[in-house]
DNA sequence: TATTAGCACTCTATGCGCATGAGTGCTAAG
DNA sequence: CTTAGCACTCATGCGCATAGAGTGCTAATA
């Protein structure tokens, strides 16, 4: 599997101006642009037994190479090395303006165009998914009648709500005496065990209390599934600039995949759990109407160790090496800025 | 101005016909689809005489005539007559499935797919600037020290957020005592008067309130401009099915326009005036990339007298007629349902 | 005076042939 | 193992001829 170091050298340097020109690349370009002591002759022997090894391909006889799916996936894994100190574009990240939503949906909508922007290719944000929310504050607001309206208020700051109606009128001081006691307890227990605190506690004393408790528990289930369906996706036409996408037809297909967030959602949830930064190239995605695509995804911490996805989506032929360093970079700011908005309320 | 009975009659034919293939149509078309009684040279006259008016053209000279805008106008405007009652159109309309967001978030972009699928476009939905919101209920929650999210729920159930920093850190008691005074308030007076009185009455006395108000105050209108941005898209993807998008070159420069969604909130806004239908054809959409176009849109109403527009974006080349029905009765069913949420909360 | 038939004209779209050039694969010599 | 050389392939672009659609105009007609 391992190839000798020339060869890797030639696939390295087909790859590179492939991805720099878009255009396929001959042997007498390689001869041109590389100085490997070599005649194009060996050249095109090398690039021969690329292909027969599948690393290449050339859409007609007479054209020059262009690398397959596998031949990128040599390349990201055994190829580039991302060194994130001292090159200028490490800096030029670096000097991009900042993030500065304090609201968090805003931040994730700015990231994503963050990423966007950087990367010229689509950016994709996937808010934390929360498996276990602390809420600090649940909170009742009685509208009209029956109608009240639930306010959810995790650690974080995230702000959810939810309208739910009830059976029978009740007094907004009922709703007040009610979530005070939430308050208090929500110091101690998760929603759940309150839940089932109340549950045996109060039984039958309270049926109101009772009664709120479930409205209560099903509203912040489904608020949950609602929040975490959230997907932010910013500059999706800076990825129909590179001219992969020249075809109306793959246009279409790509912008539709944008518009079915949650499967985009799935796919990327599925990278979660691996730490650091994972690459999907072209074919490598399943079931995605998005052939000639790669996904860059990471994904990054907010305060704790709630987790979510963030990445960009862009042609197969993409500028890894800086694409990378612009995914790596954007999990590593989102993560700061979360926790320091983390931290900046605990001290003091 | 007024046309001839039978140019009318020509000219109709010529946009319907043209709308249905989009083909341009030649006089011998005219000739078989249509009954006119006259001969093609006859129909050639007449077209000549609809090109001189500027209300056809054709795409080179020996091809057959499209509709210029102006055409299209005229169209709009003289030609058809749109008969809610009792078409197959309006009943499929009826039977489509109903919105049932109870979120009032999930309820416009509910709206603006249901305008999507119908119409074949884009489904676009402004939701209520509400110049005058009245707030019924503001609670602070302390997060972490000096950290106070703001919650401002309005009539209607819109739940609005806001975090804020204090100078100094503050009990959450004495949040509570303040969220206790102005709910009191609130039920006399708008926001802005409150704080009148807060700055008069209390001024020395208790500078924390006074803080408080004019923090609370400020971040009402931060919350309400961002709030009143809210545009949500749908099925842009659809419009891009017909064959006038069949350039990468106009593709393009409709998503950058749907992107820049601030432009589009602009240009919709002004129309928010007008009751009823309005409907911009092409190169009557001020300073929009978007040559080709047409939009169709109406106001619709929430609760008393709030207003949101709402309406679909599509090629010039679109069946006014169905659009125009879909528009009208989305408006219309988005007005009965919010209508139905503020009343289902006053009855008892 | 309005309509019509007829015809010349214009322009597009399509297909074919051909030349060009890029780039390969193969072979035989170094 | 490398290289020079050569035949071969294929996409691309250009020129040209042709077909067909549709018009505009003119002269005849009702």
């Amino acid at each position: 599997m391992e190839l000798e170091e020339r060869n890797k050298r030639v696939l390295q340097a087909v790859i590179d101006s492939y991805i720099a020109s878009g255009a396929p690349i001959g042997s007498s370009v390689l001869v041109k642009r590389f100085d490997f002591g070599v005649s194009s002759a060996t050249l095109r022997n090398i690039m021969a037994e690329l292909e027969e090894l599948g690393y290449l391909t050339h859409p007609h006889t007479s054209a020059g190479r262009i690398p397959t799916d596998r031949g990128y996936r040599y390349y990201i894994d055994s190829l580039i090395s991302v060194e994130n100190d001292a090159d200028e574009f490490g800096d030029q990240l670096r000097q991009a303006p900042p993030l500065h939503g304090d609201d968090i949906n805003d931040l994730m909508e700015e990231a994503s165009r963050f990423l966007a922007t950087l990367s010229h290719c689509a950016g994709v944000v996937v808010a934390p998914s929360e498996p276990e929310v602390n809420y600090r504050h649940i909170e009742f607001v009685r509208l009209r009648g029956r109608q009240v309206l639930i306010i959810f208020v995790t650690d974080g700051g995230t702000v959810q709500n939810k309208l739910i109606e009830l059976d029978e009128s009740v007094r907004q001081h009922d709703l007040n005496v009610f979530s005070s006691y939430l308050d208090e307890e929500l110091e101690h227990w998760s929603l759940p065990e309150i839940r089932q605190r109340v549950l045996e506690r109060l039984a039958e004393e309270k049926r109101l209390f009772v009664k709120l408790m479930e409205e209560t528990y099903q509203a912040s289930q489904q608020v949950r599934e609602r929040e975490s369906e959230k997907v932010y996706i910013g500059g999706a036409s800076q990825m129909l600039e590179s001219p992969e996408f020249a075809t109306v037809e793959r246009m279409k297909a790509l912008l539709k995949a944008f518009e079915d967030k949650y499967k985009l959602l799935k796919l990327l949830d599925r990278s979660v759990a691996a730490q650091g930064i994972k690459v999907f190239i072209g074919s490598e995605n399943p079931n995605f109407e998005m052939q000639g695509c790669s996904m860059i995804v990471s994904s990054y911490k907010a305060g704790t160790n709630i987790v979510g996805t963030l990445g960009v989506i862009g042609p197969t032929r993409m500028q890894y090496k800086q694409v990378i360093q612009v995914v790596d970079y954007t999990s590593k700011l989102l993560s700061k800025l979360l926790e320091e908005r983390f931290q900046r309320g605990i001290e003091r």
